[in-house]
This record gives C-alpha cells, sequence and structure tokens, in this order.
RNA sequence: GGCGGUAUAGCCAAGUGGUAAGGCAGAGGACUGCAAAUCCUUUAUCACCGGUUCAAAUCCGGUUACCGCCUCCA
C-alpha cells in the first residue's frame, strides 16, 4: 500500500516514491544549540521520529539526518553572558538536546552533523554560489540574490514582489537588495571566526543545512522536514541555494509540523511562554508527553495544559492495562488450537487498518484509535472462559509493535514485591477465604498506601502499581 | 497588505460529497463480599449566512472569531 505525503511544496497529499527504492534520505533540521530545547522543540523531535519508524516498519531504510547550529548569533551572545567560548555552550546544548529527545524515545540519528564540521563543505558551497552569480561578496560579507533564482517563493508560494515589501535592511548590512540574505557574515571583534576566501568569518544559518544535506544525503533528498515557521524563510532559501548550485530538485516531499500553543498563542523561545522539555519529563511520563503529542494530526496545531496531559496519561492507561490484562491471563491459558482463528485474524485486520491510517500522511491520531480498538478487543476477548495462549500473544505483539512505531515501549513494571508485602497479600487472601472482609479491606487500604493496587478477578488477586 | 491555519459533544480529537471514528469525563446496567479491571447501553446535525447537489461537516461565495508566517524561532 503506498504512502502519502502532503507535501508542502504542491499543497497536496503526493504518493511516496523514494529516489532509491527501499531507501529514504531524510533530513529535518535541528535546533540551535544556545539553551534548553522546549516542548514546541520536540515536537518535530517526535514527529519525524515516528516518520521515520513507520516508514522503516513499512520496509525501508532511512537516513535520517539531524543537524545542530552550533555557531550562531544567539549562541555567541549565550557564550558571552555565560563568560564561556562557544564551543562550550554549543556542547552542553547538543549533550542537553539528545538527553531530552532520547528520554522521549527517539531514536539516534544517522548523522548528526555539525555545521564547524562542515566549515569546508559550506565554504565549497558558497564559492560556487559566487562563481554562478548566484551570490556576491561585499567587505567579507556574502549575500545570495533570491532575484537571480528562478523559482524564488515556490515553498511558501509567495511571488518575489509580496516578499518584497516585508523585507528589511539591518544596519550595517550591504545588500544590493532588501531580499538578499547572509550566506558568509564578516567576524566581529573578538569573535569565533574561520578563514575563507572573503576573510575571517563565519556562515549565515540557511547555507549550513544546504551544504549537510547535499554532503550527507546528495544533491536532491527524498524528505525535508521541520517546524512550520522554517518554511519561510529557511526552507525557502535552502531551496535557492542548493538548486542554484546543483541544478537538481532539492527535496521530492516537504513536511512541516504545527506549532504548540499556551493559551492559543505559539510557544517560542522569543515569547518567553515556553515549556522547557526536560522540566516537564520530571513532571510528566515521558511517554505520556509522547503519545500526548501523536495524538493530535502533526500539521495541526496542539495546545497544551497540564491537564490535557493527564488526559493523554488516562488515555494512554487504556492500552496499557489491556496489556497487563492480557498479560494476566498468560498463566491461566491454554496451548489450544481451537476457536482462535477468528480472534488471529481480526488482529491482522486491525493491525492492517493501523497502516492505512499511517499510510494516510502519517494520521497517527487515527492509527491510535485503532489501538484502542485492539485494546477492546483484547478486553473482550479475555471475558471469555477459556483463553488460549496463542490468541493473548498475538494481542501482545501486535500492541507491543503498533506502539513502538508510535515509539512508546511499555514499560516492565513487574519489579518483585518485597516479602512483607507478599506477606500480607496472602493473608488478605486467608481472611477473604474466612470472609473477614473488614480485615481483607484493611490490608487493601494499607497497601495502597504504598502505592500497590489490589485487584481481584477469577484467575486470582493481581496487583499493580499506581 | 500578501500567504496560510483553526472553528466538530463537558473536554481532547478524527473525518474533504452519502447521511457524525476514537479517547477522557459523566449517567445507567452487568460482574464483585465491597472495590478495581472489564463488558453492555447512553450524550453532537459539525462557528454563522447564502448557494451548488438527489445528497455537504465535507464543494462554492460571503461573514465572524482566534492563531501563524512574511524578522531570530520547531
Amino acid at each position: 500500500m503506498p504512502i502519502k505525503i502532503y507535501n508542502t511544496l504542491t499543497r497536496e497529499k503526493e504518493t511516496f516514491k523514494p529516489i532509491e527504492e527501499g531507501n529514504v534520505r531524510m533530513y529535518v533540521c535541528g535546533p540551535t544549540v544556545y539553551n534548553y530545547i522546549h516542548i514546541g522543540n520536540a515536537r518535530p523531535a517526535i514527529v519525524f521520529d515516528s516518520v521515520r519508524r513507520y516508514l522503516e516498519y513499512s520496509g525501508y531504510d532511512v537516513d535520517y539526518v539531524l543537524n545542530f547550529t552550533d555557531v550562531d548569533d544567539k549562541i555567541i551572545k549565550a557564550a558571552k553572558e555565560a563568560g564561556e567560548n562557544v564551543p562550550e555552550v554549543a556542547d552542553r546544548y547538543i549533550d542537553a538536546y539528545l538527553e531530552d529527545v532520547e528520554a522521549l524515545g527517539v531514536k539516534k540519528a544517522t548523522h548528526n552533523p555539525r555545521v564547524v564540521e562542515t566549515m569546508d563543505d559550506i565554504i565549497r558551497f558558497i564559492e560556487g554560489l559566487v562563481d554562478k552569480g548566484f551570490a556576491y561578496a561585499v567587505d567579507g560579507d556574502v549575500y545570495f540574490k533570491p532575484r537571480a533564482f528562478d523559482g524564488y517563493g515556490k515553498l511558501s508560494h509567495q511571488s518575489i514582489e509580496e516578499l518584497r515589501s516585508g523585507a528589511r535592511i539591518q544596519i550595517g548590512e550591504k545588500k544590493e537588495d532588501p531580499l538578499d540574505f547572509a550566506l558568509w557574515k564578516k567576524a566581529k571583534e573578538d569573535e569565533i571566526a574561520w578563514d575563507s576566501p572573503w576573510g575571517e568569518g563565519r556562515p549565515g544559518w540557511h547555507i549550513e543545512c544546504s551544504a549537510m544535506a547535499k554532503k550527507y544525503l546528495g544533491e536532491t533528498i527524498d524528505i525535508h522536514a521541520g517546524g512550520q515557521d522554517l518554511a519561510f524563510p529557511h526552507h525557502e532559501n535552502e531551496i535557492a541555494q542548493s538548486e542554484a548550485m546543483n541544478e537538481q530538485p532539492f527535496a521530492n516531499y516537504w513536511m512541516h509540523n504545527g506549532y504548540i500553543n499556551i493559551d492559543n498563542e505559539k510557544m517560542s523561545k522569543s515569547l518567553g511562554n515556553f515549556v522547557l522539555t526536560r522540566e516537564l519529563i520530571e513532571q510528566h511520563d515521558p511517554e505520556v508527553i509522547r503519545f500526548f503529542m501523536l495524538s493530535v494530526h502533526y500539521r495541526h496545531p496542539i495546545n497544551f495544559t497540564h491537564e490535557l496531559l493527564e488526559g493523554a496519561k488516562n488515555s494512554l492507561d487504556r492500552i496499557r492495562t489491556a496489556y497487563s490484562n492480557l498479560e494476566h491471563r498468560k498463566a491461566s491459558s491454554m496451548n489450544l488450537a481451537d476457536n482462535e482463528a477468528q480472534w488471529l485474524e481480526k488482529v491482522e485486520e486491525l493491525k492492517a487498518q493501523f497502516a492505512r491510517e499511517m499510510d494516510d500522511d502519517f494520521n497517527t491520531a487515527n492509527a491510535i484509535s485503532v489501538l484502542f480498538e485492539l485494546a477492546k478487543e483484547a478486553n473482550v476477548y479475555l471475558q471469555e472462559d477459556q483463553t488460549v495462549t496463542g490468541v493473548i500473544e498475538a494481542f501482545q505483539v501486535a500492541i507491543e509493535e503498533l506502539l513502538e512505531i508510535l515509539g512508546i515501549t511499555l514499560s516492565e513494571e513487574e519489579a518483585l514485591l518485597d516479602e512483607q508485602i507478599e506477606a500480607l497479600i496472602k493473608e488478605r487472601n486467608e481472611a477473604r477465604k474466612e470472609r473477614n472482609f473488614a480485615r481483607a479491606d484493611e490490608i487493601r487500604d494499607a497497601l495502597k498506601g504504598k502505592g500497590i493496587l489490589l485487584e481481584d478477578t477469577p484467575q486470582g488477586v493481581r496487583w499493580k502499581r499506581g
């Protein structure tokens, strides 16, 4: 079944066809590392990680490149304020990023290129653009001329004329045209800098992605992804640079995720209304955060509140509970082959339905609803007097597999009870046999106080942590 | 001004022409010593107005509200 992707370039859902059969080249714009990431930054990390996981589930090998912008005005400023040098600041926040994102279940990228490590390629790229007449050097700066590039505006669907009114010239810039943007910035006094044909300086923001994508994925890539706010000017500029240079399409599919809002306003570092990912991870189960993010279609905005996250936890618990309900019945199941065909078929059917939803532009919200159906069917099955091990396991494997695509793992919480608790459970069972319910309830309440919840089922007592 | 997004039950959220998925919360019932878990039942005419159509949340026109990009930003 073909995967369809909404392509910002064409504003349509298109059937996905990779350049190279069985292989996907994917580039995601990573963070500028000058502080800890907020959950708005975490959304693309999670969303596109799930895209990648689904592509892999569908049989593709995915080259997944996520860059770090480790030289830039804001990092220089942060370093100055902290009395550190730029690499120190960058290293710290790269490590922090990787930690945060790992906690959220994001797989490691194939490559995590950094600007400082790609400097030669960047300089060569800029030289090429100058040679071809798309860029010019002025007094140590180098600028790109969007007007020289035919398709400028095709991603954001704006014409050059419309864009012109919004463009600004900042003091100290020597642009020929307000639309021109910097490829290379001359170093100021005491600033970190690299040698170049134009003197000491550092790259502009957009050129790094063009250079890195080319270096690691080639001149044309399959999927280029990032936040909606990067579409213009960042991605527009990348297209202009790369296509001017390579004379090839830069990316076949452009994906952009929606924002996270706080009180109906975009969460952003500049507005200051952000929630740091690492703080949120301390307050909420990271899997719940991930589930929350994926419960809304990636192109739609998400409103964030702690209450909504609590709601997401309750929802996810339904799936988790169904899984442990299955686990609990394993021991009392039989190894029969009777009457299991229709249930196994049901499981397969739901797996296929999950795939259909994901095929449709990664509709994780609908895919999740299939997981709920799986949970429901599992619970219905468990009402039968006699269950079959094969069916139980089929349900479990399906739930695990599909959750893995979403990047959620069911954590093993079946840690051993300590002896005292075990003794209490045993005592309570005795009490119940003697119909001494007062004592039984007393024990249950006591355990509840310790975070152990007891449930009596026809197959015996089970417990879980509350 | 240009480009774009959102508006669906108490809450969250799918759905782009055929008569409103799913989850949470609530109510009733079954099961239970009581609970928990689970199952069953139950809650909407889709911002507003007009149009196209046998048929529209879904297409077209208009209105309103909120948000975003056009400047660093996921």
